[in-house]
DNA sequence: CGGGCACTAAACAGAC
DNA sequence: CGTCTGTTTAGTGCCC
C-alpha cells in the first residue's frame, strides 16, 4: 500500500484488483466471473455478466447504482473471492509479504519457517501462500466449494478436490483436513445431505448442498472471515491512520475485523438481493423482476453440468421430476458469528417448523419441473469440465460429452441480442414472480434465527454438560 | 473465568 | 476386504 497512489482512480484501482483477483482463481468460475466484471465495465450487457452465472452471482457488483455515504466502488468490489490484493501492488514494498528467503515463491516466512497459520497481516493468496493455511473456516471453504459448483451440490470428494485445487496449502497437509469436511459436513447445519433415493446417488456417499435457509448465514460469514477483501478493499479505500504505512514498512497489526455496517446491516453492494429484501417495505415489482431476472440467470448454471445431465437422464429413468433451485431465501441477518454457520447437534423436527419456513427436505429446496422446462435450460452456456472448472460455451471439453438431446432452443443469455434476452428474462420473470409472490406472503423475514433451531448452542451446551 | 466456537483426532458403522 | 463416506464423541485452543 504504500506505493499506491492515493489519488488514484476508483475504475483504475478496480481494474488492477480484478487482474490481481482474476489471476489468482485461474480457470475458475470465479475468474470468469471476474473476467465478466471487465466487460461489464467496458460497457457490455449487464445480462452477460458471468458473475451472475457464478456461485457469486448474489455477490455481484452494482455498478450503476449512486453509492451510499459509506458504500463506494472499492468496497462494491467485496463479494469477491479471498486473493491477494496487493499482488500488483509491489508486495514487497509493503512489508506484508515475507522476511528473507521467502520471496521466491511469494509465501510467508516466520523466522525460517512457514507458520501454521496465516499470518493476520497479510492478504492470503491461496496459491501464493501454499504453506499457510487458510484463514477459512471449513464451513467457508465447503460453502465456496459447494457454491462454485453448476448444480449447487457436490460429492465429499469433489469438495476435497475443490479444497485441493483452490487451496495447495491442504495438497501437502495432512490428511486431517478432510476429517474435518467430512466432520463439518456432518455436523453443520448449514450442509445438507441431498437424498439418495432422489436419483442423485453418485457412488459411494451422496451428494452435499448448502441449505437455503442458512445460506445467506453463509455468505455473511464469508464476509465476515479477515481476508475477505470486503476489508482489504476497506483498508485500500480508507486505510485508518494508524495504518498507513510509510517508506515501504509495513506495520505489524492485522487488519480490523470488524466490518464498517453495522453487523445487521446488509451492504446493498455486497449483497443487492438480501439488502433489498431486508429494506424491503412494500412490495416493489420492478426490484423483483430484476430479482427474478438474476435468479433466471443464475438457474442457466444450474444444468451446465454433467452431474446434472446424469442425473437428470437417471430421473427421467426413474421417473423422478427434475429439479430447479429455488433461490428466494429468508433474510437472515445475524449479529453473532455462531447464527451465521453453526453445527447442528439437533435434529430440527420438520413439524415444528413453522409452514412458511423452508423445509429441510429436498424437495422443497428445489422447484420439481417438467422435462421441457429443463430442456430450456440444459443446453446453456458454461460446463464443468473434468477438472472441476467450468467451460464456457464448449460443447465437448475434456471427454465431457454433452447432453446429446438436441436443444429446443439456444443459448437462453449469451447468444442472444439484448431484445430478446429481455423478452425472455421478463418471461421467465413473470413465471417466477408468480412463485416469489407465494413466498413473498408466506414467508417472514427473519431477522435471527429462531434459538430453538439455531442449535448450534443447544449442541455445545450439550457437549459441555457431557464434559461436565 | 466460563461459555461458545472452530478445529482436530479418533472410533465406529455402513456403503461401495 | 479395503476404501470411502458419514456420524459421533472427545479434547484442545482461541476469543469474547
Amino acid at each position: 500500500m504504500p506505493s499506491m497512489d492515493i489519488n488514484e482512480s476508483d475504475a483504475s484501482m478496480r481494474q488492477r484488483l480484478v487482474n490481481s483477483l482474476s489471476a489468482s482463481f485461474p480457470g475458475s468460475a470465479l475468474s470468469k466471473a471476474l473476467q465478466g466484471m471487465k466487460d461489464l465495465d467496458d460497457g457490455s450487457d449487464e445480462m452477460n455478466d458471468p458473475l451472475s452465472k457464478s456461485c457469486f452471482a448474489e455477490l455481484r457488483l452494482i455498478k450503476e447504482e449512486p453509492m451510499d455515504e459509506e458504500d463506494d466502488e472499492l468496497t462494491s468490489l467485496a463479494w469477491l473471492q479471498d486473493s491477494d490484493l496487493l499482488k500488483n501492488i509491489h508486495a514487497g514494498e509493503d512489508g506484508f509479504d515475507s522476511d528473507e528467503g521467502s520471496k521466491e515463491n511469494g509465501d510467508i516466512k516466520m523466522n525460517g519457517c512457514y507458520p501454521q497459520t496465516h499470518p493476520p497481516h497479510v492478504p492470503y493468496n491461496p496459491q501464493k501462500h501454499i504453506h499457510s493455511k487458510p484463514p477459512y473456516s471449513f464451513s467457508c471453504l465447503i460453502f465456496m466449494a459447494v457454491e462454485d459448483s453448476p448444480q449447487k451440490m457436490l460429492p465429499v470428494k469433489d469438495i476435497y478436490a475443490w479444497i485441493l485445487n483452490q487451496f495447495p496449502y491442504f495438497q501437502n497437509a495432512p490428511t486431517g483436513w478432510k476429517n474435518s469436511v467430512r466432520h463439518n459436513l456432518s455436523l453443520n447445519k448449514c450442509f445438507k445431505k441431498v437424498e439418495k433415493d432422489r436419483g442423485l446417488s453418485i457412488g459411494k456417499g451422496s451428494l452435499w448442498c448448502i441449505d437455503p435457509e442458512y445460506r445467506p448465514n453463509l455468505l455473511q460469514a464469508l464476509r465476515k472471515t479477515p481476508y475477505h477483501p470486503y476489508h482489504q478493499l476497506q483498508m485500500l479505500a480508507n486505510p485508518p491512520p494508524s495504518q498507513q504505512y510509510q517508506n515501504g514498512q509495513g506495520i505489524n497489526r492485522p487488519l480490523p475485523l470488524a466490518p464498517r455496517l453495522g453487523p445487521n446491516t446488509v451492504s446493498p453492494h455486497l449483497f443487492p438481493f438480501l439488502s433489498k429484501r431486508l429494506n424491503q417495505t412494500s412490495y416493489d415489482i420492478d426490484s423483483d423482476i430484476q430479482d427474478v431476472a438474476q435468479t433466471l440467470v443464475s438457474l442457466k448454471s444450474l444444468s451446465n453440468s454433467k452431474h446434472f445431465h446424469e442425473s437428470q437422464d437417471l430421473k427421467r429413468k426413474r421417473g423422478i421430476p427434475s429439479y430447479q433451485t429455488r433461490h428466494f431465501e429468508p433474510i437472515v441477518c445475524t449479529v453473532v458469528p455462531s447464527e451465521d454457520h453453526t453445527y447442528s447437534m439437533t435434529t430440527v423436527d420438520e413439524d415444528d417448523l413453522a409452514p412458511s419456513s423452508p423445509s429441510s427436505s429436498i424437495d422443497d429446496e428445489y422447484d420439481f419441473g417438467s422435462d421441457e422446462e429443463i430442456d430450456d435450460f440444459s443446453d446453456n452456456g458454461d460446463r464443468l469440465g473434468s477438472d472441476g472448472e467450468y467451460e464456457s460455451g464448449v460443447d465437448e471439453v475434456d471427454g465431457y460429452v454433452p447432453n446429446n438431446r438436441t436443444p429446443k432452443r439456444p443459448r437462453l443469455i449469451c447468444e442472444e441480442d439484448d431484445e430478446e434476452e429481455k423478452k425472455k428474462i421478463e418471461e421467465g420473470a413473470d413465471a417466477l414472480l408468480n412463485l416469489a409472490g407465494i413466498f413473498k406472503t408466506s414467508q417472514p423475514l427473519l431477522s435471527s434465527r429462531n434459538p430453538e433451531h439455531n442449535s448450534c448452542s443447544q449442541k455445545n451446551s450439550a457437549k459441555n454438560s457431557k464434559r461436565s
